[in-house]
DNA sequence: CGAGTTTACGAAATCGTGTTCGTTAAGAGG
DNA sequence: CCTCTTAACGAACACGATTTCGTAAACTCG
């Protein structure tokens, strides 16, 4: 491994210098500057980015944490497309990016823990159960963090529109002239909160009334589940005319239970997913569905998180909501 | 930061003795091993990896090179499911898991300097282009790699057994009497020869023949091109009854032409997929399709990697293949 | 020309840990 | 009691970089 001590020898200037003409300090002459920069590609140096870190205390490392229940993690690609791109934006802003575990070698430690050991300068935290103690003790500790989806009073974070989406939704189904509209939506969190919130708000300024039994819990991502709960809803004596789902995923369990009994999409009845993942782009007919920016979503996190990162001081805890958008589909029909 | 020199401090011993009583030597008396366990715990001490591996030269951390051309990147659920199997051996065996990108701060540089920079102890390489002069380097360079579905002559290597997949798929379509069969396979990589070869074998073993424009090159992953194939298959004078896909999710391209045209899977035309992505089994109805073992293909990945990590002596290059199975599904129809 | 300023560089300390090699004191053995 | 072994620990250097502060030479300018 070639070090700057290398590089200074050759150059016959010290070390001190070496690192200074690396890192475009302003005492140099240029012609030395020159030259250590001519004999650093020669060697082929390589920074040693655990040195570096061990003087100035950042490692340009930020940690990603992505655990969800269900353990699809990083299978689940709603959260795969945020990962992309959180990735992304990191590589693009000079951050690698280290997935954050439970294990410090084969030993079992907290998650802050995990951070501090690999000097983490920043977490994005994302499809987590943020009710988690360990989840908890990071968010309130020293290290920077942004949260996703969800918000906390003292880290920033970055929302999906979920209210706007799910009343934006029924405000399409609306307009299409369906009244009976139910939702089968997700186990209970702050985002199927605001998503049940919004249907609601959607029915209630059209001035409908929102009977119980149009209303179902079921899992996210989860299509047995959703499937049992489209039977319930078909097999109620005054059956709804159109179902919101609580993803475009889950919604397969809800086809299948459709298509099984006979009914046409939607000419019987219409439907709409949520999330707006290429699944939903590629089934005949397209499904309806309300489409996250997780590109944005990803990006604007870690920019947030970067600010905070590199100016500790000015950085107040900002929650942003981003906008997503309606993806038309062909399974709503006019009535 | 609490260091091990404020652990040293309370305990009254030198940070020698501290760091080796951590660390198991068998010359610390137990009891100034449990006093300095003891108030460790006490003070919430946490070792620092960089220092850590400025002095033993490891990092505990494996790189993991992750690009496609088609930038679908982590989004592609077959390698999001091989990178969720690596980084949970690797976190279970002590290892984190950093991404390589292509720039250290935010200059440009090559896969091989960036995994110099953060020193990691070797690279899992899937789903890059194989031919790139930059991942070339890398393998050949000093740092210990495992490479995924492709193999190199210095390296271990873990393949899907794509030979074996698509020999079994097709058998499974002359099985059920189908003669005709159709391949619409992905562009040319390693990967889609061996799945040529592995249709055509299964062919002749049974003493058939395959026209020509019975074979049609698409894009893996790429619903527009494989409808394009599946269009031009459908209108041969002679049409197959059977047709095998590049991968699950371009089958819905296919599938979309399929339905369009007024035809039923497997009624009229039996199809099948490849990967066995959870797509595939939600389908309806199911389809057909070869299950790879995405679990295994990163376990074994890391479990290698590592081993080559761990005993640089004894570590010959291996080849594993890992097995594959058929599911079934209800996309081929018996004739 | 002399005093003050600027330019260009280096010595040395430091970050937190691991490891080698002594060193001391206690115990063993005759 | 004397020598030899063993047990338990610490001093000190090293890993590769950054950064402060000092300093000698060169330059400026009245």
């Amino acid at each position: 491994m070639v070090t700057i001590k290398d590089i200074s020898k050759k150059c016959g200037v010290s070390p001190a210098t070496v690192s200074k003409a690396l890192n475009g300090y302003e005492d140099i002459s240029p012609e030395t500057v020159e030259l250590v920069l001519q004999t650093a590609k020669e060697l082929n140096y390589t920074p040693n980015a655990a040195a570096r870190l061990l003087k100035t205390n950042r490692s340009h490392n930020i940690g990603v944490l992505f655990i969800d229940d269900s353990m699809s993690g990083l299978t689940h690609e709603y959260f795969s497309h945020i990962l992309n791109s959180v990735k992304e934006e990191a590589e693009a802003n000079g951050y690698d990016i280290t997935f954050i575990s439970n294990n410090i070698g084969k030993e079992k430690t907290s998650f802050l823990q995990h951070c501090r050991y690999r000097n983490c300068d920043g977490v994005v935290i994302a499809n987590v159960d943020f009710q988690n103690k360990e989840v908890l003790e990071l968010v309130k500790s020293e290290v920077p963090v942004v949260t996703i989806d969800y918000s906390f009073n003292n880290a920033s974070s970055v929302n999906s529109d979920n209210l706007e989406g799910s009343y934006a939704l029924t405000s399409y189904m609306l307009d299409h002239g369906h009244t009976k509209i139910a939702f089968i939506h997700g186990e209970h969190t702050l985002v199927t909160q605001k998503r049940i919130s919004g249907y609601k708000a959607a029915m209630r300024d059209r001035g409908l009334e929102v009977p119980p039994e149009y209303i179902a819990e079921a899992i996210y991502h989860d299509v047995a589940s959703v499937r049992k709960e489209t039977a319930a809803m078909l097999d109620l004596p005054d059956p709804p005319t159109a179902i919101l789902y609580p993803d475009d995923y889950a919604f397969m369990g809800g086809q299948a239970e459709i298509l099984e009994r006979g009914l046409n999409i939607p000419g019987d009845i219409s439907v709409c997913g949520y999330d707006g993942v290429n699944l939903a782009k590629i089934l005949d007919p397209k499904l309806t569905t309300w489409e996250q920016d997780t590109d944005a979503l990803g990006r604007i996190a870690v920019n947030k998180l970067i600010d905070r990162i590199e100016n500790p001081q000015t950085a107040i805890p900002e929650y942003v909501t981003i906008k997503g958008k309606l993806f038309e589909g062909e399974t709503v029909k006019q009535l």
